[in-house]
DNA sequence: TGGATGACTGTACTTTGGTGCAATAGTCAT
DNA sequence: ATGACTATTGCACCAAAGTACAGTCATCCA
């Protein structure tokens, strides 16, 4: 596997090195028309504040794996960088071992991300996930509440007053607020406004 | 490195073996209870239908990592499996390579997941990005409101009385009762309820 | 048969939410 | 400078929400 440091400076150089003895150099504009037989890992230097956009539409030959090296690398940065193009995107100042593992998982045309924003992806898509079935879903508020207690807690969330909820569903307006009651100790919470949040799974 | 198989059959064994020629075998009622100084990675299978949950209140100690092999590891399968606790989610006929590379991310106390996972999950991230730059989205609510008048809705959506809310901004009660008449009229709704129902986007 | 639970209601009460009217003060544009 | 808008607050008032205590029915379970 080849590998090719385009712009970086002293700092990011030394572990690169390291990780990869055969390590060549490259400025940005030689990049543009870069050829070679093999291919390999092209290993990019993204400041911060820079625009993911302004270093991605290098190297788009498929034998071309382009890795970003970010100082900060936030969700957002490293979903545009991949989202562009890019193979992976890892801290600036990785270890000599971490960029190896890198190499070794784009260099087999994946992708790599740091666990830190896996863990970020998982658990954002997760929470989605959580939230979606929520007709099929328990959702946790349910099982713990009667089955009138649930239909009083859906009308609450739904925006209706006491006396609309007491209405539709042909009880007293005390009533109701006796469900509200049992239901606020039972969830543990206070008013019907936090009710709403948990039903609609906020 | 320790490697267990927890119940693979000869197949899945094959490439495991393989690839960790140190492989040791569990059976899974073993596992509860297992301890070993060094730690290390537990190998188990999922079976198509099985639900990850019967699976991993396994072994929960730091040091032992958890890696699942699925026959086919889809998204919510995946995502849940990382949830609950797994370092890790891969096909179960991945070879040796693959598998070397899994072990490797997860000893490190990284998480592992193929690469077609992970580019639906920041293909799905940068959907939600793209859809959502709340930041800039006026939310139609925010650009019928003043300065200050946000700020009391964020805080009603978000549960608080007016009592905390008078508090953190450093207003008196009165004052928030006023903000909040004028947002009604605003909006055309007629309580905190509404509101909140309205800015949480329901 | 007794005990637990849930649905339902009443009276009385406190707290919170929300409005009307009025006033002071700052900013900004015409 | 004058008017429009916003932020702020006070006082009074009403309505809605929520609590405490008590009671009736019905069902289900040991």
């Amino acid at each position: 596997m080849n590998h090719w440091a385009v712009d970086l400076d002293a700092l990011e150089l030394l572990f690169l090195k390291e990780a990869f003895p055969g390590l060549k150099l490259l400025s940005r504009s030689e990049v543009s028309g870069f050829q070679h037989p093999e291919g390999g890992v092209f290993w990019l230097r993204l400041k911060a504040g820079q625009d993911v956009s302004t270093c991605l539409p290098l190297a788009h030959a498929a034998e071309f794996h382009v890795v970003l090296l970010c100082d900060e690398p936030d969700e957002s940065v490293v979903v545009s960088a991949l989202a562009a193009g890019a193979a992976g995107c890892c801290n600036s100042r990785a270890a000599p071992e971490v960029l190896q593992q890198v190499a070794l998982v784009v260099g087999n045309g994946g992708l790599w991300v740091g666990q830190s924003l896996l863990q970020k992806l998982v658990g954002a898509t997760a929470r989605a996930l959580a939230q979606r079935p929520a007709t099929e879903a328990p959702a946790s508020w349910r099982q713990a509440l009667s089955e009138r207690e649930i239909q009083v807690a859906e009308r609450v969330a739904a925006g209706d007053s006491n006396k609309e909820i007491a209405r539709v569903l042909d009880i007293t307006e005390r009533t109701v607020k006796a469900h509200l009651s049992t239901i606020f100790e039972k969830l543990g919470i206070r008013d019907r406004l936090q009710l709403s949040l948990r039903v609609n799974g906020l």
